[in-house]
DNA sequence: CGCTGAGTTGATGACAATCAACTCGGGTGG
DNA sequence: CCACCCGAGTTGATTGTCATCAACTCAGCG
C-alpha cells in the first residue's frame, strides 16, 4: 500500500491518490499520452495482461544499459528519465528526456542488444512489458503498431531539432530550446501545478544533465544559463523552471509548440 | 524510353538496363530495401496502384520544402538526397542522407506542413505516392505499417548516433563516422562497383554537404579531411570515396556496421 | 560541524569559425 | 579553340566560442 503517488519527482498526494501500487490500465491517468492511447477495451485487457508489473526505480539508477539484452520494454508512468549514449572518452549525449507516457526500450529488433542507456533522473515508476509480450502485441494489434509508429515519428521530429541545435546553434539557443521543450511537454501532460505557478514547472535536471543534452560542459551551462536568467527571460532555481518571456525565448530558440504536441 | 539507368549519380548502363521509364514494383531491384520489402503479391498490386508515377529530379533541386504541404511521399529509387532543416541564420543541418530504398516525406500527420526539406544531391529518381493513398495503405495494410515502423526505428538509431557525433565528438571523428556510415550503407545496397574497386564507392557529396551534416564549416572539413587522408586512412577524390583502413577508422569513429544494417 | 555535491567564477587554452587569397579543373561562350 | 569564368577545394592569419583547470561559495545533511 502506497503512502502517496509521485509524479515529476514531487509528491502529489493532494492531487491524485492511488490505493494500490498496481494501477489498472483501464484507469491509468497517463494512458492518453502512452502507447495505449485510444485502445478498445478488449485491447486494453490484452495490454494489461502483457504488463508484468510496475517497478519503482531510484533516481540515478539505470533502467537500460547500452549493449545489454533487456528483458522488458517500459512505459514511463511517473518521473523523468534520460535516454543517452556514451562516447569513448566517457562523455555522454542525452538524446531525449522521457516524461510520463513515453515508451522506453523499443528498437527494431528487440532481440539485439539495446543501443542506448536509460537512467532515472528522479525516482520513477515504470510499467514493464516483457519483450516477447510486446512483440506479440505488435504482431497482433494493429492499433498498437500504428500508435508506436506515431510516437516514433514525433520523437524523430524532436531528434531532428536536437541535431539542428547541436550542429548549428549557439549555447544560448540550445539552452532556450531545451528548456522550452521540456516546459511545453510538461504543460501538455497537465502535470505542472496550475494556478499560482502558471508559468512554472517542477524541473529536476542538474546543470550537468542539461550539459549532456546540449553538447556543452556544465561550466558553460552555468555561465550561459546565468546570462539568460540575468536577462530576465527565465529562472531555474530550486528544481523549478519558470518562464517569464516565452515568446522572446521561442524566437531565440526557434521553438514552436507544434514540435512537441501529440494529438 | 530511357537511354540507360542511373544509380548513385553514375551511369550504370553496363550493369542494369530498363526498357521502360516506369519500373514495375514487382520487378523493382531496390524493393528489398524499401518500404515494400517482403510484401505479398496482392499487397504489391495495391502498392503499385498507390504509386502515381516516377519522377526524375535534377541535382540541387528540392523535393520537399520545410513548411509546405506536400502532396506526395516518396521512395527514393536512385541517387542521393539530403534531409535537412534550416536555422534562422541560414545555416542548415543535414539530419540524414537518403539513399535508394529510403522513404521520404512521411511524418505522423501527413496533413501538417512538413517540418524538413529534402534536396537532391545527384540527379534522382523517385517513386511518388499521393499522401492519401499512403495513408490508406497504412490503414489497410499491417505489413506496410510494421515495415515503416522498422525503418523509422533504424533511422532513429542513426539519428542518435548523429546526436552523439554532433554533441560529443571531434571533427575528425565526425568525418570518419559519416564517411564510414555512407560507405557501409552503399555496400549494403550492393550498388558499389564490385571488383577492382572493392574498397571504394561513388561519392557525390561536396565538402559543403559534409560540413552541413557534421556541424562543421566547409573550410574545417577541408583541413580535417586532408589530415585524415594524409594519414592514409581514406581518400575522397573525383567524387569517389576509398576506404583504406576500415578498422582503424571504425575505432576512431566508434562506428559499427550494425548501426546501418537492415535485415 | 564538517562533508558532499551542485553551482559559480576566474584564468587560460584549444578547437573550430571566420575572413581572405589563392589554385585547379571543367564548362562555356566568344 | 582558347580565354575566361565559376565553383570546389586549399591554405594562412586571426578571432571567438566553448573547454579545461582550479578555487571558491553555499545549501543540505548525517
Amino acid at each position: 500500500m502506497d503512502a502517496g503517488w509521485e509524479v515529476m519527482g514531487i509528491n502529489y498526494d493532494n492531487f491524485v491518490t492511488v490505493t494500490s501500487a498496481e494501477t489498472q490500465c483501464s484507469a491509468c491517468p497517463i494512458r492518453q499520452f502512452s502507447l495505449f492511447k485510444n485502445l478498445s477495451d478488449i485491447s486494453l485487457v490484452e495490454s494489461q495482461q502483457s504488463r508484468k508489473t510496475q517497478y519503482r526505480i531510484k533516481a540515478k539508477r539505470r533502467l537500460l544499459e547500452e549493449g545489454q539484452h533487456n528483458k522488458y520494454t517500459y512505459t514511463l508512468f511517473s518521473g523523468w528519465a534520460a535516454i543517452y549514449q556514451t562516447a569513448d572518452n566517457g562523455e555522454r549525449q542525452i538524446c531525449r528526456f522521457a516524461l510520463p507516457g513515453d515508451f522506453i526500450g523499443y528498437q527494431s529488433d528487440l532481440n539485439d542488444p539495446i543501443y542506448y542507456s536509460a537512467q532515472a533522473i528522479t525516482d520513477i515508476t515504470v510499467c514493464a512489458f516483457p519483450k516477447e509480450e510486446m512483440q506479440s502485441l505488435l504482431t497482433d494489434n494493429k492499433d498498437v503498431t500504428s500508435r508506436l509508429l506515431e510516437m516514433h515519428s514525433r520523437n524523430m521530429r524532436l531528434s531532428q531539432q536536437y541535431m539542428l541545435s547541436l550542429g548549428r546553434k549557439s549555447a544560448k539557443q540550445r539552452l532556450a530550446f531545451l528548456l522550452l521543450e521540456l516546459y511545453q511537454r510538461i504543460k501538455n501532460l497537465g502535470l505542472y501545478i496550475p494556478g499560482s505557478y502558471d508559468n512554472s514547472i517542477a524541473f529536476p535536471l542538474s546543470q550537468e544533465d542539461i550539459a549532456d543534452a546540449t553538447g556543452l560542459t556544465a561550466v558553460h551551462v552555468s555561465r550561459t544559463l546565468r546570462q539568460i536568467m540575468d536577462e530576465g527571460h527565465l529562472e531555474v532555481k530550486n528544481r523549478r523552471l519558470t518562464i517569464y518571456k516565452e515568446e522572446a525565448l521561442g524566437e531565440l530558440a526557434q521553438f514552436n509548440k507544434s514540435m512537441v504536441t501529440d494529438n
